[in-house]
DNA sequence: TGACATCTACACTTTAATTCGTACTATTTT
DNA sequence: AAAATAGTACGAATTAAAGTGTAGATGTCA
């Protein structure tokens, strides 16, 4: 197999996904809110050992002090969605944020006010390049 | 593992995008075309028996009429990426098509040019809404 | 202090992705 | 009709991801 690639994988990004709503969490709290949102049943130490995996990458970042470990992401929700962004931009839409971009807004998932927001930031964007 | 997600993996991907841009190819000009912009040398039988997986997960089709089996994409680029990038908006983004957008355009990898473009693709969904 | 609950550590299993080599088949060339 | 050439098929090895169970450490409480 390829040379692992740093993006994470689907439970990582599940276990990202809860730690960036819940704040840093123990073990037992992202077990809890995973399970609830997938409605399967996972094993306590699958979810531990899944976190543990990820100290060991680098994509959390543990604190030990207590008995119950408190994990956190090791990179900001930003940084990590951008860097996805990034990743499937190259791959798939072969560098063209243009195309991505087009590509999300006929996908009609825009809302009418939402795509004012997206006015806004382009006009905001032209400003600061004038 | 979980269920296999019908989300292409990197190598199909690759292989996608090889046969979106020749179009329908044979093994050996798939083969050729990634040894090169992999730079690596993948073996013959690897592209082949990678090609062959697609066609059975329903990625491909392959037209044997040819000694050489000439394959193509099952789906058309255009829906290809629009899957990727809702699977992306789903799992990173929590549904935010905004955020999504936002993230990308913030990404300074839009052109003043293709910010005009962004600008006017708005301007016609908002026309069709109206 | 002994019973019980709660954690972490970790070996192990299963499945999917990736890659390669070998075998076999068909075609072309001498 | 050999020999060389060019394909396809496919078993097998390797690695990563995902998930479980068991063992051992530590804390709580009657």
């Amino acid at each position: 197999m390829r040379p692992a690639l740093n993006r994470p994988t689907d439970v990582e990004l599940s276990i990202l996904r809860v730690l960036w709503t819940l704040g840093p969490a123990t073990v037992r709290q992202v077990h809890e809110a995973i399970c609830e949102e997938r409605g399967v049943n996972l094993a306590y130490t699958a979810v531990l050992k899944m976190m543990q995996t990820m100290v060991d990458k680098g994509l959390l970042v543990r604190d030990e002090r207590d008995r119950s470990h408190v994990y956190r992401p090791a990179q900001a929700r930003e940084h990590t969605l951008r860097h996805m962004l990034d990743d499937l931009l190259d791959r798939a839409f072969g560098g063209s944020a243009l195309e991505l971009v087009a590509t999300a807004l006929s996908d009609r998932k825009l809302a009418p006010e939402e795509r004012e927001e997206v006015a806004k930031l382009l006009a905001r964007a032209k400003e600061k390049t004038r």
